[in-house]
DNA sequence: TAGTGGTCTAGACCACGGT
DNA sequence: CCGTGGTCTAGACCACTAG
């Protein structure tokens, strides 16, 4: 059910109740989920509505739709799209999994007259009392924008969380470079590399907020383990 | 203005003039495009149709919307976004650029039962009389779903073109998986690698039709002169 | 033929920004 | 105050799928 009184807008309340489901499993792979015009009774709502909540899922990529047939769970997810740039725990906690963060090093440094807090950290995954690290993730957060942002602690707190709660600061948008980059002692050491692993996947750009603020910029080294995914859809009119 | 007549959709109409005239500048980095209700009377359609074009903008990047003020053609938008995989000699040529195609191998051979043509070029532009080589790129291709398709030459054609227009099969959406790879003496001889160069982007993936088939398969390398840039919207939310 | 998603219309009310 | 974008409603017609 829907909460008309909530400030959340209806399709964001419905997109995350199917998302739920869907990540929960009660609505499973390559089956039909609810057709729009059911979905109309049972949420009480209109098909507009509905169709907004669906065009989320369809981006996300959790369900396809087929005209004349129905709106699918999409057959072999991509298991790990961690495009979701910085949300890291809440993006596992989503998936039920549990975030593990090491604070490697936290400290304030300037770079071209701005002064900023450098927060690097190891993330990783728990499951099962195994603990599997993922990446390495270096931060640059300008000190101006958030004062007294150091006195936090992250190993327990979604930097994200904090920015938003604290400060009101939504992370909203990201512009991320990709390259390779050869392994160093560190990284072989950190994430537990094997000897032929000689190349890793970095990620390195900015992070904006509502206003289009710059608020983080970031490097982020990938393990193997990780699949780096993303889905796009094809443009040919471009 | 748009066509009443036409079989495409008014929002995908209005998109493509929209994203003409910010790519060609007539819109300008900053500033304000006309306003939804502008819109309705210049275009002589409904809200709804104006508002599903701009989101289509917006996901693009190229636009941001605020409440209150207007919608504002980005600033900085990322310049070589090579997210939209297949299709390098139609996005190259909406840029002005000339593509330049070189076909290393050209074959047949059957994988898991299935026959693929295979096919492997090297992609550039050319500027000012200069050929740059970006990427080498394979597909595979099945043969069942295009009979004869060996026959084009792709050394002046687009493959998508030839999909599109011979087989009325459009590509449209794409799984792609990011990974680091060292570099060999083919890579190296053939993007004209520099010593240190050692490690590459590679993109390997599926993409799929408007029917959701599978039509290729693709692994693309990448040489370190191409950056590629992605940008994400990050979701709170999840 | 009935049901599905795809598109489009014509309204409404709201929160927000700038005057 | 007016204009902006954000949300929502209540319909309509269509193309497509399947029995």
């Amino acid at each position: 059910m829907l909460d008309k009184n909530d400030f959340t807008p209806l399709y964001i309340q419905l997109h995350r109740q199917l998302r739920l489901k869907i990540v929960n499993g009660e609505y499973k792979q390559g089956e039909a989920i609810p057709s729009e015009t059911e979905m109309m009774k049972l949420f009480d709502t209109t098909r507009g509505t509905i169709r907004k909540a669906l065009s989320l899922l369809v981006n996300e990529g959790l369900v396809h739709q087929v005209r004349g047939k129905g709106t699918f769970v999409r057959l072999s997810p991509l298991q790990y799209s961690i495009t979701n740039f910085g949300g890291f725990t809440d993006y596992l906690k989503n998936r039920n999994e549990e975030a593990i963060s090491k604070v490697l090093e936290q400290s304030r440094l300037i770079i071209d007259g701005t002064e900023y807090y450098q927060l690097t950290r190891v993330r990783g995954v728990k499951k099962e009392d195994v603990v599997s690290y993922l990446m390495i993730d270096t931060s640059l957060i300008p000190v101006s924008l958030f004062p007294d942002l150091d006195k936090n602690n992250f190993e327990n707190e979604s930097l994200y969380k904090i920015l938003r709660e604290q400060y009101r600061v939504s992370p909203t948008r990201s512009e991320i470079s990709l390259s390779p980059v050869l392994v160093d002692d560190q990284m072989r050491k950190i994430l537990e590399l094997k000897d032929e692993e000689v190349a890793l996947l970095k990620a390195e750009g900015n992070i904006y907020d509502q206003n289009n603020v710059r608020v983080e910029k970031v490097k982020i080294i990938y393990a193997p383990s990780i699949e780096f995914n993303i889905m796009t859809s094809i443009n040919a009119s471009i």
